[in-house]
DNA sequence: AACAATAATGAAAAATTTTTCATTTTTGAT
DNA sequence: ATCAAAAATGAAAAATTTTTCATTATTGTT
């Protein structure tokens, strides 16, 4: 889980941040709008939080350019003032939520992942790089057209899309993707790589899942 | 596509409904807030209209209460004033859109169309009676237990699921669920709905798919 | 009640997917 | 460079799903 936290005031941010890691997730800070419109270009967030106050580029005015771009990452704006102008404004300007200081660290946990649950539950595909996976239809949707995954080379794509840039081992898939409660005598996932491997390459050109000998998996871009 | 009307003022509501029927709708009034829960209960709709003054109970407590009683067919509220303070109650209230009078029908229609497609992306399960089926996992979940579909059984169930209670040939369940472009030389609808019929059985104890001899099928409660 | 048309069914055949297996290739360490 | 461990691969086997087929049951009509 990848949070970028936009707020000016270090110690809020500094505490957050270390909050986060402790949850396992890993945050990254920006001090202004500026910075974060670029940070957001050029990464992939799973949420961001975003203060309505900060230097260069107001919070409200980052979160409409995101939108703007097509970009969809859960937004939660932060906010000084408990004003439902402020509220309406947020959700129009395409904010997940909205949370009012003085808040708890416990607080902004339990928004997040609401905010996860419900753009997870709404998405019915997920986007990566040249392609979407359509959840509902398993269909793999490329540049060069559209392939049916079997529900295994499903699954096992989804979880890699689900775990981006993360290195997984041959054991938790075979836990998380084939639900089987130990490490396998066979070669199953192996296997299931390869021919999955076989139709990215075929219809992206790209080679996204790497294997880190000895350790796993990771899908990531390039 | 079952519409309900909640509007008191006759002029406005047969109106909706003529132009409703117009586009193959059937539409049904309420013409006060009881009569409308009332209705709302006993039947099922694919998206309510519902007028924000109404007599004996108010339009935001009609659907404030249906959503409290756990259902969550599409509501659209229809309202004199174009105040934000109304359309922060309308949501948060739990309405899907919110519409100012005077309106067009054509208005209408659009915003029925745009919230009937968020609606349908986002629940990622449908609802009947006492099962359900989830999109994702293609899982049946029943009182009984909950079991994995095949592909074919899934969509052929979907497809009954999104037509309820209306009259499909066997041409159309070839064209829609097989994507056969002609009425087949084989009996696979027939085989596909026997397999599935056994699982709907054994698993809720109900007959859910009716036949009409000559005619086709009919996915209906009783 | 008899009949023809339509639908339901069990079981086999065909097609597809998943898993296993034997072999080759790649990797990192010595 | 050599070696052993790990990963990739092609192809066969096993399992599952989909379709076909022959037969039986049901329906509406006469």
């Amino acid at each position: 889980m990848k949070v970028l936290i936009v707020e000016d005031e270090k110690q809020i941010a500094e505490s957050l941040k270390k909050s986060f890691e402790e949850e396992d997730y890993s945050a990254k800070i920006c001090f202004d709008g500026e910075d974060a419109l670029n940070t957001i270009s050029e990464n992939r967030f799973d949420i961001i939080l975003l203060d309505w106050r900060i230097p260069k580029v107001t919070g409200v005015e980052v979160c409409r350019r995101v939108r703007e771009a097509g970009d969809k990452t859960p937004i939660i704006l932060l906010t000084a003032l408990a004003d439902v102008k402020n509220k309406i404004e947020a959700f129009n300007v395409g904010a997940d939520d909205y949370i009012t200081k003085p808040f708890s660290i416990g607080e902004v946990l339990a928004r997040i992942t609401a905010v996860l649950r419900r753009s997870q539950v709404s998405t019915s595909s997920i986007m990566f790089e040249d392609f979407s996976l359509n959840l509902i239809t398993h269909t793999l949707h490329t540049p060069k057209g559209e392939l049916k995954l079997t529900e295994k080379e499903f699954e096992l794509l989804r979880y890699f899309l689900e775990n981006q840039e993360s290195l997984i081992s041959k054991e938790k898939l075979c836990e998380d993707v084939w639900k089987l409660p130990f490490t396998p005598s066979t070669n199953i996932v192996e296997v299931t790589i390869k021919n999955l491997r076989k139709k990215l390459e075929e219809y992206t050109g790209k080679k996204y899942i790497k294997t880190a000998y000895g350790e796993g998996y990771i899908f990531i871009s390039n």
